[in-house]
DNA sequence: GCGATCAGCT
DNA sequence: CACAGCTGATCGC
């Protein structure tokens, strides 16, 4: 998920930072924004999906620390409105804005002029001049959500929401993660971070309105399960330079999921970005020749664990713990079941560690074995096993580690196994205990069903992103972020915007 | 009928 | 909580 930071250092949006952030963590006092503003023309000329801007829904419970409880709500978009300069519409718009079960376009609930409808839609290349205005299109909020709404005049159908500003890259006609608005108007390079479908969007079959440059391995899984035309997919290596439309372009290894990347882009005028898909930082990645030499202009940065509440021990440090747990459980019962909860992919080192320790194989299902096999990584292929009784080792998808599911699973074993013992591994499972002492984790039993959820992350805890900024970027745009956080930057403010279609459930 | 998208769920 | 999906319903062609 994301949320935008926003803040130019070049520009005359930028504010001290300072103690002049309101209740809200807004600029107290409102920039004026200058009508030649780029980035505030960038923001509204790409468009964005305003709908998470929206208040959240009356059930929504809050948190009980109340921390994040000053970001909810309609000052939100009272401080939106301070901080761009924008003049609040009169009367009653408010209301129904913040009212739960509202659907409509800010644009036209705060009776702001929208770019004519193909702009709106097709984003515009950035740098270009500052877009004619009409009146929006006067469609109540009966659409689906995520979209412009309406149909025009002519009853011709809708067209998706433009392309948000966060996934352009300045400067260049590149889009990063954005497959999910159609033709982006001015990119002709779509770049894909990495294969999860949150960032893949959009990608179907009928793809044709650009190259995808993603890493060898993403490449294979793209043209393998989304049937994407060989023609449109671009593998680049790892640490290796190319030059896209006269742009540096160079992937670097995220530590996220096989094929993850980070992708820096050096501009011909001297401007360096990095774009950090999903990735999880550490002291390596920051020691990147890339990432020593110069300054960053502009980082893009996934955040999804931007709170200090978020802290999980280094990846090694669980895979032992869960190695360990295993060996135990199989000591005590030498026919346990050994289950790994994992997505398409990502966590294959926490279950290729088991399988190393107990020297067994890991059994999968056959789309898992298609998928793990086609990533070319000789230690797991060796490994996979298409027999599901000759392994106390086995891969399920996570949302199937329950209980009741397990219970069954473990019947139609055959008796082969007595007990099942499995590991939820994800970046939500944590505690205070876990964060500091992996051994206080306490498993979820019933009958001879053992779950361990495992804080395993493949997002950057809080201090590791803090620790990340210490590349010193220029600017960061981002997805959700603590002012706190970024003292040390020249960062104006945020507002949150969500990437999903539940996404809006927070503010 | 089919593929794409969406709400709800975990 | 909501990671990164998954399922079933609905929409548009």
């Amino acid at each position: 998920m994301v949320a935008a930071i926003a803040g130019d250092a070049e520009t005359d949006l930028t504010l001290p930072i300072s103690d002049d952030l309101d209740d809200n963590g807004f600029p107290a006092s409102p920039p004026t924004a200058p009508a030649t503003s780029s980035f505030a023309d960038d923001f509204y000329r790409s468009g964005i999906d305003w709908s998470s801007l929206q208040a959240p829904p009356s059930h929504r419970r809050r948190p009980a620390d109340g921390t994040t409880e000053k970001f909810c709500g309609p000052l939100v978009q009272k401080n939106l409105f301070q901080a761009w300069g924008i003049e609040k519409p009169a009367s009653g718009m408010t209301e129904k804005v913040c009212g739960p079960p509202v659907q409509k376009n800010l644009f036209q609930a705060w009776g702001i002029q929208k770019p004519p409808r193909e702009e709106a839609a097709q984003g515009v290349p950035v740098g270009a001049g500052a877009s004619s205005s009409s009146p929006s299109p006067s469609v109540a909020g009966s659409g689906r959500k995520r979209r412009w709404g309406g149909s025009d005049e002519n009853g011709a159908s809708r067209k998706p929401v433009a392309c948000p500003f966060y996934k352009q890259i300045p400067g260049t006609p590149f889009t990063v993660d954005a497959f999910r608005y159609g033709a982006v108007e001015g990119c002709s390079a779509y770049f894909l971070s990495h294969f999860h479908y949150d960032h893949y969007g959009g990608l179907t079959k009928k793809w044709c309105h650009g190259p995808i440059y993603c890493t060898a391995l993403t490449a294979r899984l793209v043209k393998m399960l989304l049937s994407i035309d060989s023609a449109y997919v671009c593998p680049l290596e790892l640490d290796t330079e190319y030059v896209i439309d006269g742009v540096k372009v160079t992937f670097l290894e995220a530590n996220h999921c096989p094929g993850a990347a980070l992708i820096h882009f050096r501009l011909s005028d001297g401007k360096t970005y990095l774009h950090t898909g999903d990735f999880r930082a550490s002291k390596s990645m920051q020691l990147h020749p890339l990432l020593q030499t110069g300054r960053i202009s502009l980082l893009y940065l996934d955040t999804t664990y931007c709170n200090p509440k978020y802290k999980f021990p280094p990846q090694e440090d669980v895979i032992d713990f869960v190695v360990r747990t295993a060996q135990r459980y199989l000591k005590k019962q030498p026919k346990t079941l050994i289950v790994v909860g994992a997505y398409s992919i990502g966590k294959e080192n926490v279950y290729l560690a088991i399988s190393q320790a107990l020297e067994v194989p890991i059994y999968t299902d056959a789309s898992r074995r298609r998928i793990l096999h086609s990533f070319g990584w000789p230690d797991l292929s060796k490994r996979i096993s298409s027999c599901n009784q000759s392994s106390p080792l086995h891969v399920l998808p996570l949302a199937s580690l329950q209980h009741e599911n397990l219970k069954k699973y473990l019947e139609t074993l055959d008796q082969r196994f007595l007990a099942v013992l499995a590991f939820r591994p994800t970046g939500w499972t944590f505690s205070e205990a876990a964060g500091k002492e992996l051994d206080l984790i306490k498993p979820s039993s019933r009958g001879r069903v053992t779950i361990y959820g495992v804080p395993y992350s493949e997002h950057s805890s809080f201090s590791e992103l803090r620790d990340f900024l210490k590349v010193n970027p220029q600017t960061v745009v981002t997805l959700l972020v603590f002012a706190a956080m970024f003292s040390n930057h020249r960062i104006i403010f945020f507002w949150l915007v969500s990437e999903t279609s539940k996404g809006n459930s927070h503010c």
